[in-house]
DNA sequence: GCAGTACATCGACCAATGTCAATCTAAGGA
DNA sequence: TCCTTAGATTGACATTGGTCGATGTACTGC
């Protein structure tokens, strides 16, 4: 046995009495930037409701199209939470011909849920 | 084989060429206001940060005092982010003589990632 | 009761964000 | 070439949201 272990030196030291120890390091400020930015971009019920209507296409991929038909929104407003949502990461645009369509990156939830899971 | 599979009788009913067939329903507007809210406490890196240093403590329980201390913030301000994290439902208080602990609500944070997983 | 401490609430300010009308760009078809 | 259509961009507006100083409240110790 240990001398800490029988005076518990770091409570002692501390100024706050109120205080119990921390068990591990907490998040550091860059990542907590970063993941409040993705979490930012998924934080919008047009943007959650954008992502569920393209993974819920066939090769999850949705054009526009799809999206002004169900959502309640002008266009201009649906390609600026496309645009979001690209640049956040989580859709993938690719234009053929005259239309636009939009995919669901893979793992990308995936990967944003894990961190959550592991703050 | 089924009429359905060798004539993809939606898609010709559909009035835009552009679109392929929904393989599931998508979520709910309902369903995606209630999780944008939930993400919308979380994605703020001061609110991150204090869950992590919230769930880092010792029965992931911190006072005030350990989040003062951490984040070059006001104090009303953590007041300010700690009630929006509460009536999130991530963290619940408790007041114990001069001093608030507010721990962290056992499953919140998994519930959203399984939700957002499932998206 | 009084002073001090810990924390919450209030009010105000400024920046960020969601929304739409108007406009622009690019692709197709006649 | 011109017109139409799909979608992106711009500009403006109203709302939301993060921040802090000032103040209020509740508990402790003297």
């Amino acid at each position: 046995m240990t001398f800490t272990q029988i005076l518990p030196l770091t409570d002692i030291s501390r100024a706050d009495a109120c205080s119990t120890p921390p068990t591990r390091a907490a998040t550091s400020p860059e990542h907590a930037d970063a993941l409040a930015h993705s979490l930012k971009a998924l934080a919008d019920p047009a943007r959650l409701r954008i992502i569920s209507i393209v993974s819920a296409h066939a090769n999850q991929e949705a054009c526009v199209c799809d999206l002004t038909d169900q959502l309640t929104l002008s266009q201009p407003t649906i390609s600026h939470h496309l645009k979001v949502l690209v640049e956040a990461g989580f859709l993938s645009r690719a234009k053929r011909g005259t239309w636009s369509y939009y995919s669901l990156v893979p793992g990308s939830l995936g990967a944003v849920a894990r961190v959550i899971s592991a703050i």
